[in-house]
DNA sequence: CCCTATACTGCACACGTGTGCATTGTCTCG
DNA sequence: CGAGACAATGCACACGTGTGCAGTATAGGG
């Protein structure tokens, strides 16, 4: 007889149900849910006969009832710019390491930079009732954040150092600027003066906090920066294009300016560069230092290594996590903002001769 | 009046529902919904006052209410092993690429290969209700696939050229017994003749698979496989560790042997043979001609620039959402298996001097 | 033996949406 | 003018789960 019922349920193709337990053990619904959350109010025996049933059965809990019962789906939402980007791949492996070990699911959405899109991944983040957001594309825009905000859905931004605090929009960022300012430092501690800066067009906020890093430790220096040493990679429909081939490209462009050294904006750049070079005959680093950014994987594999600002990238996602839950908890949390790390490697050295003589001549030794 | 009704709503941190706006224009929630789902039962004037009611009324469809009646959270869940592997990016945005065209979100996961937590992802996958499953895991180990068949989820399987041929589980694969094959007659061609093997131990499918290739394409050259020039990468803790190291620690083992050249389960483990060859002041490929596989981004940026073997990553992934999105519509689909492509590059060449001279001497030349 | 406190269980509603069916109103045709 | 056809809308239930409250049974105490 019993076994009737439950050929019939499971041949309707639907997953088991606890009122379809609540049948078979003859009690209410009610009960078979107090029972499966271990309600003392359920008697121990009973209890127990039940989840054994629900396990003999086959049962799984439906997370979409309950999301909607409990108005919670115990799912974030994760915005990225770029999968291929090596960088985003260490952040969301901190993500989702503290997401997993807080029950918690990840619902991937890729922005390409697109504010279009952006503006729909939203939406459809609202739409599924995500508890909350992690935005770890590369700049929020007007519009973009101006939803998000009405939509008061608790958010947290990496890398984005976000200007207005604005009421639920928390930020955990690595410091660009300081980041920058050690890179640069590095090759002015090196001899360098003549230091040229390769930057991108479409990630606005971080390419003005690493120029600003830039600009600045040169004139601490006493050095005036020169436009000419100066290049961004043009934006092409706002996606993000290959940075290896703008760093590539833009190399010819600065070289006849005579800068012996070349601070990057990303690792990619560098490795463009480094590639340029080779082509030209160019020696690195005895003819031209290099410094990247961020300390992607490939940084240490490309010859030379490449001396670049290492990012706490697993760090970064880890803790946007973390304060992510702490807000959904009520806690109060404030944004944060990491230390980079220099990593000097084989891309970077003394100015070649030549150079050193026009300083030296310069300085009258 | 009605504004007084509105602040109390809103007041209420809940989103606006169809019962919201059902009140404020004086009609059904039934009538709100075919409204919005412009269905021509209502009348043409009502629709439109009602839609745009709803856009007043800032009202977002409650996506887990529509997934709980209409059974089916457009959804997809995804496991992969990891996402630091840049394989596994190229994979996943071909994923997230077709499934954003089809109103699919992707609820990520990442298994490190560990068969409790694949079987705990799974599980959770059932709890959601996706409506289907796409993995890029490793390998799919029995409780694994069982369960997955059990629940009868929709799946698709990446790289994995499942030997039994079940129920529903469908696959896309790139070949990789024909790309070995591809590669070691590459290196045949040259004139390699002592030609060594790099593998991994905790993908156990595809390094069966290339490795069988390996073998055969010796045999049917009339050479014997030297088990000596075969080493295998120790699994640790079944989770994977770094191949680029890997790589590294193992190229010494197999230099005594004599060989001429390696080829490598993929090109983190050829990059790793690259960097330990630096190190011991071995000349790629003038000492030895290495071969990856994979042809990740890293394989054109080292140098020399890596000869591989190139898997069309980007269609494997689009490929297999769309597979998918067929078997939710009930097409009948079929498994099937891409064709790689070799790209030589800088690391092979003709074998060492040394070497030549005895391949001459052994043919008489 | 009766009353009350206690332990357990079921009823009914709620979450937000979709949809078959009944109902109402209007128009048209005989 | 009445009857039937058709258009438009509301009622009620369903999806699967959680929970306040009422109800029942049992035990204990006077």
């Amino acid at each position: 007889m019993s076994e009737v019922v439950r050929t019939s349920k499971s041949a309707s193709r639907r997953p088991v149900s606890i009122q379809d337990i609540a049948e078979t053990a003859g009690v209410s619904h009610s009960t078979v849910s107090r029972a499966l959350h271990n309600s003392d109010l359920i008697r121990p025996e009973v209890r127990q006969r039940i989840q054994q049933l629900a396990q003999e059965m086959g049962y799984t809990p439906n997370a979409v009832a309950q999301s909607l019962k409990v108005q919670r789906t115990n799912t974030i939402g994760l915005v990225i710019a770029s999968i291929a980007d090596p960088f985003a791949g260490r952040v969301v492996r901190g993500i989702e390491e503290v997401a997993q070990a807080n029950q918690i699911s990840l619902l991937l959405s890729v922005s390409h930079n697109d504010p279009e899109l952006e503006l729909g991944i939203i939406e459809t983040f609202h739409r599924r009732r995500v508890d909350g957001v992690i935005s770890a594309t590369a700049q929020i825009r007007g519009p973009y954040m101006a939803r998000l905000t009405q939509l008061k859905m608790p958010t947290v931004l990496i890398n984005q150092q976000a200007e207005s605090e604005a009421d639920q929009l928390h930020s955990v960022d690595a410091d660009d600027y300081a980041g920058a300012r050690q890179a640069v430092e590095h090759l002015l501690a090196l001899g360098h003066r003549k230091i040229g800066y390769l930057g991108v067009g479409n990630r606005v906020q971080s390419n003005r906090r690493r120029f600003a890093g830039y600009c600045d430790t040169l004139s601490s220096a006493g050095i005036a920066v020169d436009a000419q040493w100066v290049r961004i990679a043009p934006t092409v429909n706002n996606l993000r294009a290959d940075d290896v081939l703008d760093g590539q490209a833009m190399l010819p462009e600065v070289l006849p300016t005579g800068v012996t050294a070349l601070f990057c904006y990303n690792d990619q750049i560098a490795v463009g560069v480094l590639m340029a070079c080779r082509e030209l005959g160019l020696r690195v680093p005895e003819h031209l230092s290099v410094v990247g950014y961020d300390d992607v994987d490939i940084a240490r594999y490309v010859t030379p290594s490449l001396t670049t600002i290492h990012q706490p990238k697993l760090r970064l996602g880890e803790i946007a996590m973390q304060m992510l839950l702490d807000i959904l908890e009520g806690k109060s949390v404030q944004s944060r903002i990491l230390p980079n790390e220099l990593m000097v490697r084989e891309s970077t050295a003394t100015p070649p001769p030549a150079c050193q003589a026009q300083e030296k001549s310069r300085f009258g030794c």
